[in-house]
DNA sequence: GGGGAGAGATGCCGC
DNA sequence: GCGGCATTTCTCCCC
């Protein structure tokens, strides 16, 4: 039977701390949050990370981020997880009636995951093949900063025509749209020029967008994100899953 | 000890099944990640949600959504947690090298979270205290739909000028403005006048994405986002916290 | 630490 | 299903 002094002691080691209880939970800061009764799982992190997960989906139901202080706090029968980040202003505190299990593993764990196929590994990819936008052109640099944001990939099309290339790695909705517009208005100001091409370079873009971006005399090009992992002695494919 | 069966037998009753091991994860769909050997917690729900975390963070390193199927698969002396989700075209594999510890619990929770302080909460408010945004300040409606997305509050000034009110509830930043613009230049063409009022209403603002508001003539108007609760029988508040 | 933007975003609601 | 968008977004990177 797991007493809940159990966990208490786990956290105080700085334990990872994985339980399983029913419980109410309320939380408070940068929005407020009540939870009825119900059986939930807990993760506590060496790094104070708290996570609450119920039964279905993918993001937490509550969760505090690192940097959280946590208390066991006892009042007669009833016992309380209460976590409080002074900084943040922001505390939750879950009544836990009834513990199913819990785990303190210890973990070791150095790796780092490596991902391929997200945006810079596309604005890197037509940086290294600029005929893939259109053939001439001839691109200068890639996440320029200017004031206004940064920009993907920026060039010269054939006819010498200053271009910036807003790369999307899924749908391209109005908000890439929106983002496209705001960088060419911006070269144009800040360069005192009256042409500069806008282009959106994604795998698919909404009807709507694409209306929008051909009304401000934006074109789409229709780009695939690559899917390259950079090589590591250790690494195997999935190509024999 | 935790055999590797138990695990298998554990997902084919869809229970809530967690554990921990030493493991590498490798994942290929929306992109492509590898994880060399660490130890992890893994998370498999009734509904095939697979969460992977590792020690520190928020946020899973890996993980897949409902509708995926998790099988176990032994190739001689290696055990692999196989996930195959056909219709996302997603898959993962993550070859278990020790099992530390398994849970697999029968969890009860018909709860739903009630959460109050969102942007919907918000525009009610707003709504219903127009003094709030300006005094005279009329509003008309909540949540017009337009073709180019919709409208949080939208109005009259004491002067009978249409007025649109974009809602954050954190620090409002550049694309926030440009989401304003999009609405105003809608309202602006669809309904054929030339003069509508933008004001975005948030809690703080970034400095750049106030020099752009002003520089197209909207204005900022600070507003906290409220956070009460609906009231319900069993709910009890926070003050004794 | 603030600003800016991506994310294998997730989740919600509307059509 | 797609579209549009908020999120206690989270995370990363750069200034």
């Amino acid at each position: 039977m797991v007493s809940i002094e159990d966990i208490e002691q786990a956290i105080k080691e700085r334990r990872t701390v994985i339980f399983s209880s029913r419980c109410t939970i309320q939380y408070e800061g940068r929005a407020k949050t009540h939870l009825e009764e119900g059986d939930r799982i807990f993760i506590i992190k060496p790094d104070s990370t708290l996570l609450v997960h119920q039964v279905t989906g993918s993001s937490p139901v509550n969760y505090m981020k690192p940097t959280t202080v946590h208390k066991i706090v006892k009042d007669g029968e009833v016992a309380y997880l209460k976590s409080e980040n002074i900084r943040q202003k922001e505390h939750l505190r879950a009544e836990l009636r009834q513990i199913h299990f819990l785990e303190t593993p210890m973990l070791k764990d150095e790796a780092k995951i490596q991902l391929a196929g997200n945006e810079k590994d596309m604005s890197d990819f037509l940086y290294a093949n600029p005929e893939m936008v259109e053939p001439g052109f001839t691109p200068l640099s890639r996440e320029e900063h200017t004031k206004y944001g940064f920009i993907d990939v920026f060039g010269y099309d054939t006819n010498g025509v200053l271009t910036i290339i807003e790369c999307k790695r899924y749908n391209a909705d109005f908000s890439a749209v929106d983002q496209l517009r705001r960088y060419v208005e911006k070269i144009k100001s800040s360069k005192g020029i009256d042409q500069v091409r806008g282009i959106m370079a994604s795998p698919a873009i909404t009807s709507n967008a694409k209306t929008m971006l051909e009304n401000w005399g934006f074109t789409w090009k229709k780009i695939e994100p690559p899917k390259k992992l950079t090589k590591s002695k250790n690494q195997k494919g999935l190509g024999d899953f």
